[in-house]
DNA sequence: CCTATTTGACCACC
DNA sequence: GGTGGTCAAATAGG
């Protein structure tokens, strides 16, 4: 299991191919693939660093101790006598914080269940949690709120983890880097790919990109090709990735104490997959 | 009719 | 007692 520390670096590393991919960008404007726009390449730059910040944050625990945090945070129902699980403020170093532009679209299907005006702020704040609660009893769950306009900044801060992994979109530096935040997932490809927004009430990033597991590469490259061979318009392959996901999501539960080695974010094989992806015209970051 | 959102009330924590 | 998180009935929308 990478330590806190190997994520912060993994999460840079992949900060910094952005950054090279936007500087060779601003350099030729007209070379390489230009699908990439040099918003999107901000954008996950600002996303890798935010979430090393984050890592670095949250880290006066030792990891194991976090993953035992988390996993009892999720999995466990509420108490009995307690009807309404109250987040303590001291669990906080377990939650994952987001501040952005627009409020972040994470790939998760959400449903709102409250909001509040908070003392001290004009803003609202909305209370979500994963749409899968009841199916998949996925206990993630995030508040969002609006702290600052001109320009907006929305905070969103997750609580828990997606037991469900149904994702619904592909937001490609949160998936990744919120994967090694999570330890619960792995990544085995990342792919840019159009943008799968279905999410009622979402709010597309237009970034977009998958991480798979070993066993859906094949599937999830036939489904590309097909994708990308036979129509321009994204509906048809997106239903079709949308099916393979879903099934391949709800075949896959990942007990959190069993990471395999071989499930660890390992940034040359996403930075090696970044460049082939790239190299085949594969990088759509969507929004459109 | 079903599902998602809104909103007032309830409850735990500080 | 104040504040924030959640519940659940009411409401809206498809």
């Amino acid at each position: 299991m990478n330590s806190p520390h190997e994520k912060v670096v993994q999460a840079i590393l992949y900060g910094h191919s952005c950054a090279k991919r936007l500087k060779l960008w601003l350099e030729d404007p007209m070379a390489d693939d230009r699908s990439v726009s040099s918003y999107d390449l901000a954008k996950s730059i600002v996303h890798c660093f935010s979430n090393a910040i984050s890592i670095l944050s949250d880290q006066p625990k030792s990891e194991d101790d976090q993953v035992s945090d988390l996993s009892s945070m999720d999995s466990s129902p509420p108490l009995p006598h307690s009807k309404r699980r109250k987040i303590n403020s001291t669990n906080s170093t377990k939650n994952w914080r987001d501040d952005s532009p627009d409020p972040y679209n994470d790939g998760f299907l959400w449903r709102k269940y409250g909001q509040k005006s908070i003392k001290n702020s004009k803003y609202e704040r909305s209370y979500y949690r994963c749409s899968y609660h009841i199916d998949h009893d996925c206990g993630a769950r995030k508040h969002e709120q609006q702290i600052k306009e001109n320009p907006p900044v929305y905070r969103t801060t997750y609580f828990g983890h997606h037991t469900c992994k149904i994702n619904h979109n592909h937001d490609a530096v949160f998936t990744a880097v919120q994967d090694q935040v999570d330890d619960a997932g792995s990544c085995r490809i990342i792919r840019f790919g159009k943008e799968l927004d279905q999410e009622k009430g979402s709010h597309s990033t237009g970034f977009s990109l998958s991480v798979k597991h070993e066993e859906s590469i094949i599937k999830e490259e036939t489904c590309t090709d097909q994708y990308r061979g036979i129509t321009g318009d994204d509906k048809d392959c997106q239903h079709v990735m949308e099916e393979n996901q879903s099934s391949l999501s709800s075949s896959y539960t990942p007990p959190l104490s069993s990471v395999s080695e071989t499930d660890m974010f390992d940034s040359d094989l996403l930075l090696n997959n970044l460049d082939s992806w790239d190299r085949y015209g594969l990088f759509d970051f969507g929004v459109h």
